[in-house]
DNA sequence: AAGGTTTCCGAAAACGGTTCCGCAAAAAGG
DNA sequence: CCTTTTTGCGGAACCGTTTTCGGAAACCTT
């Protein structure tokens, strides 16, 4: 069986590559006869170019990397849709990368993507990532590089994110207006600018309503379930137990629903629960969960728009532009007075 | 900046090209010496190499494309998840297309695919896919399919699935054993593979137990939610309501018990309801759901694993393998008696 | 020392497109 | 009718690797 490229339609159509290639592209300069010719054999024959010849000659890839965490995640895979969703519009394929939050993979990620797979790179760091040379790196080769929700401030380009600041602050008030007056706040990482932004509008809303903190009560969990665990055992179950607890990621909420489940503590009674989630049943469950909710298909459409951009129109010298979209509080019951 | 190559590597070591490619990869025919000169430089100027001309010459690009209905979804981001392991210890990368359950973009992205972007696929059809035609055109042209979850039978190819004729039987045993008498079976598709064989364990469960089969209770929904719900919402606020609700998959669980809550309806007093599902909130919700859980992670790895076997190997003739995996039953509150 | 083997490396041809350059023939202009 | 311009197409270089083929030098062998 020939193959069919260009070669094999030049010699059906006795024609010179050049010429059906341009036909195919639909060149000024190749009569419309020929063209349709062209066209004609190439529909019949199921024509598809040779992405990688094309790649290599042109320098581009229409290929875009999304580096991410996770994708068993209700945030991330909706990001992904959104990604996709402009991807396909631009007719950009899209390569997936998990780094499952561990550094060491996102090192060996983004050093491959200096080969020129891709022509531009959709990043949200990981949760243990404390350096970001190999960031740096990549973006001094020149690729562009745009972040969504989890940025590195590293790095000059453009961040698309959500009010993590004002969410923290506003999901502590409501805590505090719901009565709460031990809230912990659960972390998961220490360098994540999200996690940090979070916790600063944690403490400024306890500062706001004249509530010390207290550093016992700023837990540091992990990404991983297994370690969080007995952190929140603890904390649940000792003698100064919290009457509020804002998580800063949609797992360490399920884990503390567990724990309670498992502590007999009731939620809303004895300890109110918000939390950042994307969760679809957040309203179905025992009790309803009250979140702050990103609007993570549009910080994924968002990104790819932000990305395509500075990529169809590479004369322009870039501007990194910061994008700011709303979260919004959903109060529920696991907050119900 | 000069871009570095082979060509730029081969210049700065005053060796020619064909002896610098060689070397990195451990050719037997470079001394130890020039692999060792030509390492240390490639090091030092952090070189990877170009993939598409890689890809180019070499004929096979190391990458696979997966090929889904949607990613905001538990079963697929969990499958995901399983294939990118796989893929990533193997070294290949991984490019996801979504069909947003649309039978014409599955058809221009198999199109797309029959370029030689990838060295083989992993699929899982669209729900209003019911012509094959375009699948079977990609499989002639040599590229391997393999096919998780929803597959079609049109190809001779492997295929990874679950039981879902012994759960759809289980499923709906249960339910009878929980005392229902009326069981509504909720689908979503006509022509899906998955769909009809749990319908097919549905009804040799009513035939068993010697339940006369109402075809009004076999309710085809839709994957979209704004069809689906009018659906449902007759069926539970008619009548003859159902007392017991088989949901073949997880989405329209989730709008049974959203109705429920809206028209009063008692789960699980009034009604049980089991559903196939990956929610890992299942025994959170209110009530907690009995679910048929499909090992997805699982299905990902294998599938992705049949696929690698098949491209390592491509030598001896293939055989298509069909690997079932167990589904598992986890009774919950939403069928308590 | 002549012949035969290794050892190590270079030259060059692919892979399948894209694009610059140029050249005939046809059309237009005077 | 001759010159100039336009139109339509072919030739060939190039993108960065891989790989085949072959060749020179060094090493044995007898």
């Amino acid at each position: 069986m020939e193959p069919v490229n260009l070669k094999r339609l030049a010699k059906e159509l006795n024609l010179a590559i050049s010429t059906v290639s341009r036909a195919l592209r639909d060149s000024y300069d190749i009569s419309p006869e020929t063209k349709k010719r062209v066209f004609e054999l190439a529909q019949k024959l199921n024509y598809e170019p040779n992405p990688y010849a094309s790649s290599l000659r042109k320098q581009k890839s229409r290929t875009i990397a999304v580096v991410i965490p996770e994708v068993a995640n209700n945030f991330f895979s909706l990001a992904i849709n959104g990604i996709e969703s402009i991807a396909q519009e631009k007719g950009y394929h899209v390569l997936i990368y998990l780094t499952h939050e561990d550094y060491q993979k996102e090192v060996s990620i983004t050093r491959h993507l200096q080969s020129g797979r891709v022509d531009g790179i959709l990043m949200s760091v990981a949760a243990n990532t404390e350096n970001s040379s190999h960031i740096v790196e990549l973006h001094n080769k020149g690729i562009p590089i745009i972040f969504f929700d989890r940025v590195s401030d590293d790095i000059d380009t453009s961040r698309i994110t959500t009010d993590d600041y004002d969410s923290g602050f506003k999901a502590t008030e409501h805590l505090i207006q719901c009565g709460c007056k031990q809230i912990a706040y659960l972390s998961f990482s220490q360098h994540l600018s999200i996690t940090n932004k979070r916790m600063r509008g944690y403490l400024e809303a306890l500062e706001h309503y004249n509530i010390k903190p207290d550093r016992k009560l700023i837990i540091l969990c992990s990404s991983d379930n297994g370690q969080s665990y007995p952190v929140l055992r603890k904390l649940l179950s000792g003698k100064k137990r919290p009457d509020g607890i804002f998580a800063s990621v949609e797992k360490l909420a399920i884990a503390s629903y567990h724990l309670c489940e498992e502590l007999k503590i009731d939620i809303p009674k004895d300890i109110k629960v918000i939390s950042f989630s994307n969760l679809e049943t957040a309203s179905l469950l025992n009790p309803s969960l009250t979140t702050i909710t990103q609007p993570a298909f549009d910080i994924g459409k968002k990104a790819a728009s932000v990305l395509f951009r500075r990529l169809e129109k590479n004369k322009t010298p870039f501007m990194s532009e910061t994008v700011v979209l709303k979260s919004a509080l959903i109060p529920r019951n696991s907050t119900k007075v």
